[in-house]
RNA sequence: GGAGAAUUGGCAGAGUGGUCGAUUGCGGUAGUCUUGAAAACUAUUGUACCGAGAGGUACCGGGGGUUCGAAUCCCUCAUUCUCCGCCA
């Protein structure tokens, strides 16, 4: 949620940022504004009313006590009046309340000037491209051959059991799975986040507070019984647990990480993009979510890039990394880097991380806040990224390391598999 | 799932219809005293919002209601604890 008072005071700056995302916002902001202040006239108006009610109750209070009942009685009936007033005039603050908190919702965040414009993926910006895949076949196998021919992974037996979508990993592929979790945990671990395991469905407010409510309801599963969404990401838990919460100083870095399912419905998705491991309903990701003050961002940001370069490095995988252009940008963000691992036997780059800011377009949901040197309530900044999600990578392991004799696992990953090489 | 008890400021814990945003203790901050510290004493110490300001409004688990007036009465939901049932 962006705050009202960046929309005052930087009209045209928060303008410019939407329009990048192709939004034309103009008359949408002429209206908030509008609203905001008919809330605010409203709100005054109403709060003198509350404040004459409240005087002339202590008033009838004093009277009664007093034994002065004729005089008493007089007032009570004034009061009356000004009691249906005072409903009136709070019925219509609630009213523009929610119209303008609607409104507010409803815009997604402001880009930063550094950002591209451009509609779709096709227009992000290659920042980085790393060396070449190891492979040396001239016609690697795609990882859903190699699955099968290792036994790996079943898909069909995932179907069978639950859908499309939610495949049962077997023997080596279990372990791999199982290696890349720990591997990619501990080196969020050496890097000074702290590990959280999170719970795997959450509220209607957690869902609102990291911006997956309302806007894109239809990602998540929702168990009607108990009102409550399977998690797209460890994200939402992860972020959720500071929903409300004012740090008493501006002294803090918040590190955390966590390994969770990730269920998403990906309803609409078809055709060879969702082909083997590419898009599943339900995934394994290690997540790293950092909260900061303002002065931090920027640091930070290179810090989460530099490490999810690392693992993407020390597992040897050709990889990329992509500045996401304004079209592409999702709505919470305010600008955001992806990680695409190059897939030999599909010949196609994956996104494997996608590690974003958020400004205070989160914290302004969740009410996350610190005190400041001068002892104010600020919002903090917060930030996330995935390191990594498994499924493509997994892919990409099977594509590029695969030779004659069998899939080599890399050196790293061998204390965490136990073995060295799938044959 | 059934029965009972509870939920008050950073913590502990008073308060059962009328100056209660809330007694008190601890903690925090500032000061006095001290060479320094401790102790003692004094003062101060919640959050959000509206307002140019003076000031005002709201918040005693959440939501709703009764009343001129609610932390206090009623309804409802949530959470915690105890007992029973079930269970990895």
């Amino acid at each position: 949620m962006i705050e009202i008072q960046r929309i005052k005071e930087n009209r045209a700056e928060v303008i410019a940022g939407l329009k990048k995302r192709g939004l034309d916002s103009e008359k949408d902001i002429e209206k908030i504004l509008i609203v905001d202040q008919q809330w605010r006239d409203a709100k005054t108006e109403h709060q003198e009313t509350s404040a004459n009610l409240n005087t002339i109750s202590k008033e009838v209070g004093k009277l009664f006590s007093s034994g002065e009942r004729n005089q008493a009685e007089v007032l009570k009936n004034q009061s009356v009046e000004l009691k249906k007033q005072e409903a009136t005039q709070k019925t219509r603050v609630e009213e523009l309340q929610n119209q303008l908190s609607k409104a507010i919702m409803a815009l997604p965040n402001i880009l930063r000037p550094e950002v591209p414009s451009g509609n779709d993926a096709e227009e992000n910006e290659l920042i980085f491209e790393s060396g070449s895949s190891p492979t040396k076949e001239s016609a690697p196998k795609a990882h859903w051959d190699l699955a099968k021919e290792y036994q790996l992974i079943d898909f069909e037996l995932g179907v069978k059991v639950t859908g499309a979508g939610f495949p049962f990993y077997r023997g080596k592929g279990a372990k791999l799975q199982r290696a890349l979790i720990s591997f990619f945990l501990e080196e969020a671990s050496n890097a000074g986040y702290e590990e959280f395991s999170s719970p795997l469905m959450v509220n209607e407010e957690s869902g609102m507070g990291t911006g997956q409510l309302p806007d894109k309801e239809g990602m998540m599963y929702h168990v009607g019984e108990d009102d409550l969404y399977l998690i797209p990401t460890a994200e939402v838990p992860l972020t959720n647990m500071y929903r409300n919460t004012l740090l008493p100083n501006d002294d803090f870095s918040i590190k955390i990480t966590g390994h969770t399912p990730c269920f998403r419905r990906e309803a609409g998705s078809y055709g060879k993009d969702v082909r083997g491991l590419n898009r599943l309903h339900q995934f394994e990701k290690v997540e790293i979510v950092r909260i900061e003050k303002p002065e931090n961002v920027e640091s930070a940001l290179k810090e989460m890039l530099d490490h999810v370069k690392s693992l993407l490095e020390k597992l040897g995988l050709q990889y990329r990394i992509l500045k996401l252009c304004g079209g592409d940008t999702g709505f919470a963000a305010s600008i955001t880097y992806d990680f695409e691992v190059y897939s030999a036997g599909q010949d196609k780059w994956l996104e494997v991380s996608s590690v974003s800011r958020f400004d205070t377009f989160q914290s302004n949901r969740l009410k996350l806040r610190y005190k400041d040197e001068n002892k104010k309530s600020k919002l903090c900044h917060t930030l996330n990224g995935s390191a990594l999600a498994l499924p493509r990578i997994v892919a990409a392991l099977l594509e590029n390391n695969q030779s004659p004799q069998g899939i080599k696992i890399p050196e790293p990953l061998v204390p965490y598999t136990g073995f060295k090489i799938i044959n």
